[in-house]
DNA sequence: TGTAAAATTTAGTTATGCCTAAATTTTTTT
DNA sequence: AAAAAAATTTAGGCATAACTAAATTTTACA
């Protein structure tokens, strides 16, 4: 059996692949909050478990069964977050840290009963896509919003779940996954965004605009 | 935070405690599957940190401090239980290693929705009694099968939830928690139990019945 | 292109929690 | 009460996964 430490891993590296780039030492340390050291040390029991591939000094890719254990631990991740928000009730900026948690202990039956509970669902409370059994990722075409033009309406596909001040935030706009809005105003020089959601006026910073991706978007 | 190594101690203590006789080393290894030289370790450890108190060659107790701790993830477990049972169908022969796992790992707040879902219930799906936020752990009165005389009809109380085999033997029966039976005959000699559950007979060997509490017993 | 800066790896340490084997203490038996 | 048996503790190791500090390799720039 695998350690949590491992699944981390894992996990992470596949995150940060997923973003492009290739996957250093240091942006893993980072990511990870270890020192790179650390991450050396695990690299090297990754790669004799074959989950990964190393180069000195290049960088990690995963192999096919590392790709599958992480998959694995983020649907397991995606349908916990699901499961304690809708079944739980639970508050959307709560589920992440207590997902982290289970992902590494639930079983493939409770994984089973919870993805029928929830009627085999496709998205997580922040529309991050759910791997399926398979390993197979729902394909989404998001953008983000950053790349809005003023006028253009659009709903908001996903947003980063780690960050749970950040959710609290949207939260008060109502802006969750599924939410449409249409951006009014767009400062210059990188400045804010202001928005209508639902008849409300809103203002978006840059920094928080990066983490928000939008879908479905028309010219008004 | 304690480590789950040393929260499972406490619960195993607090568990063997309970059963009346002194925990010694030598008990509490055989208990928790590890050797006697590995619980001497641990022992100094918790008895550091003043959750046990203990007295060389003697054995442990806990402190009030440690009480509560084994009483919290004792909750857990329980709720856990009785939870994965109603709210996901998980079989009852199936909960226990489940909630082993996340019984380390839930937060309070998860454990407070569970409780409020499930209605503050007092007993696991197995008939245990499930502490409440507090501590206080619900008064029991329940016997050994092994102490019914024929003619006798009584209700199951409580079954050893740890043991899943036998737990899928009792649910053939329909032996539930809550099920009323009556003993036809016991057999001589330390003989297994003929017992009439709502009008089938089934055959209880000694052992197993030393593992079902009863209640409400009535001699008809 | 050579040197400084940055990134990475190596070497050695720490903490946890388990193990075995040997030493010690307690209990039981004769 | 002494000797044998049983229980417990000590001593020394192992694996995991982190850390710091020092050495090495790569990259970047002047």
């Amino acid at each position: 059996m695998l350690s949590q430490a491992a699944e981390d891993y894992l996990k992470s590296i596949y995150k940060l692949q997923e973003k492009g780039g290739k996957v250093s030492t240091g942006v893993l340390a980072e990511f990870l909050n270890v020192k790179p050291a650390s991450v050396t040390g695990m690299i090297k029991k990754l790669e004799s478990m074959k989950l990964i591939k190393y180069e000195r000094y290049q960088g990690v890719t995963l192999t096919n069964a590392g790709k599958a254990i992480a998959l694995e631990v983020i649907r397991h991740h995606r349908l916990l977050e699901l499961y304690l928000f809708k079944a739980l009730g639970m508050p959307w900026d709560g589920v992440h840290d207590e997902a982290e948690k289970l992902e590494h202990v639930i079983s493939e039956e409770m994984e089973a009963r919870m993805d029928a509970y929830l009627g085999y669902p496709t998205a997580d409370p922040h529309g991050s896509p759910i791997p399926d059994k398979n390993g197979v990722v729902p394909k989404t075409e998001s953008v983000p919003m950053t790349s809005l033009q003023e006028g253009q309406s659009c709903v908001v596909a996903e947003v980063n779940d780690s960050d749970s001040a950040l959710l609290r935030h949207l939260g008060s706009f109502n802006l969750y996954p599924g939410t449409r809005f249409r951006v009014i105003e767009v400062a210059p020089f990188e400045g804010p965004f202001t928005i209508d959601v639902a008849g409300q006026q809103a203002v978006i910073g840059r920094e928080v605009a990066k983490h928000i991706l939008v879908d479905d978007i028309h010219d008004t």
